[in-house]
DNA sequence: ATGCCTTGTTCTACAAGA
């Protein structure tokens, strides 16, 4: 089955929570929702274990991969050529949470040509929200300034940053904002930075510039939840932010949840969004 | 607040997710 669309360029993000146990979900996803450019993050997988077969056998054949064994992994998987991959260590952990890649749009496309493409897993953060006791938030939180210092620095290009950002910045973002205030991925002094860092970026949050503010949007549910979409106690942990020079050009997006209850389900929801 | 579940590996136990 595949679906045409009319978008000039369309970008997807899905935490797959294991690229190689879900090759045909992600397969099934690229040719149901024919987006020119996916993002991966959590891969789980080196990138000579990388399905790169099956993904060039669904029509994308250009990718951008940063593996390592077993932990994070991030990619981008593309129907239009890519060129200048690049490959963040953000903290200096070793962690393969960034991707980057240019992306040659088609000659129809006007003002650009080219689009850079960032493809991110921010850290958890662990349990307890507090730099002291717990060194997986700090990391968290150096990780998200990093990521905003060494994003201005490659602006030259229109860019999109997208990927598991791990926070829910807004009340509606997530299913209790009072209960989740202590929790991590929505404490405030997560949300505060993660608003700081995309401001000093000049990006838009594309999810909400078409979403109201009033409406709940999310997309990850916990596996430990016995009927996800019943409870539906979700977060908005996913995210597509735009430059300015790319702001006003988006015309829509989607969080695919048909995707969060196909067998075996990663416990994210993919991303779509559609540039004019 | 926790974790009702899930992943890959050091594989039947563990760390990590969020």
């Amino acid at each position: 089955m595949t679906k045409a669309h009319s978008a000039a360029f369309r970008l997807a993000t899905w935490n797959i929570n294991s690229v190689r146990l879900r090759i045909e979900q992600v397969t099934r996803f690229l040719d149901e929702h024919q987006p020119d450019v996916l993002c991966l993050q959590e891969t789980k997988c080196r990138e000579e274990e990388f399905p790169a077969k099956a993904i060039r056998a669904a029509g994308y054949e250009h990718m951008a991969i940063h593996g390592q064994k077993a932990y994070h992994g991030s990619a981008i998987v593309s129907r239009l050529p890519l060129s200048d991959i690049d490959r963040v260590d953000f903290c200096a952990m070793g962690d393969a949470r960034h991707v980057a890649a240019t992306v040659a749009l088609p000659k129809a496309l006007s003002n650009a040509d080219a689009v850079r493409v960032h493809s991110l897993y921010v850290p958890a953060g662990g349990d307890e929200p507090d730099v002291v006791t717990n060194p997986k938030f700090d990391h968290k939180l150096r990780f998200v300034a990093e990521m905003g210092d060494k994003l201005q620095a490659d602006a030259s290009l229109p860019t999109l940053i997208a990927g598991d950002l791990n926070i829910a910045p807004y009340e509606e973002d997530v299913w209790s904002h009072k209960q989740l205030l202590k929790v991590v991925s929505h404490t405030p002094v997560e949300t505060e930075l993660f608003e700081a860092t995309r401001e000093a970026l000049g990006y838009t949050d594309t999810m909400r510039r078409h979403v109201a503010m009033e409406e709940k949007l999310y997309t990850w549910w916990s596996y430990r939840a016995k009927d996800w979409a019943a409870s539906n106690r979700g977060r908005r942990l996913d995210h597509v932010w735009t430059c300015q020079k790319w702001s006003e050009r988006s015309t829509g997006i989607s969080v695919y949840t048909d995707a969060r209850s196909w067998t075996k389900a990663s416990d994210h929801a993919p991303v779509i969004v559609d540039y004019a």
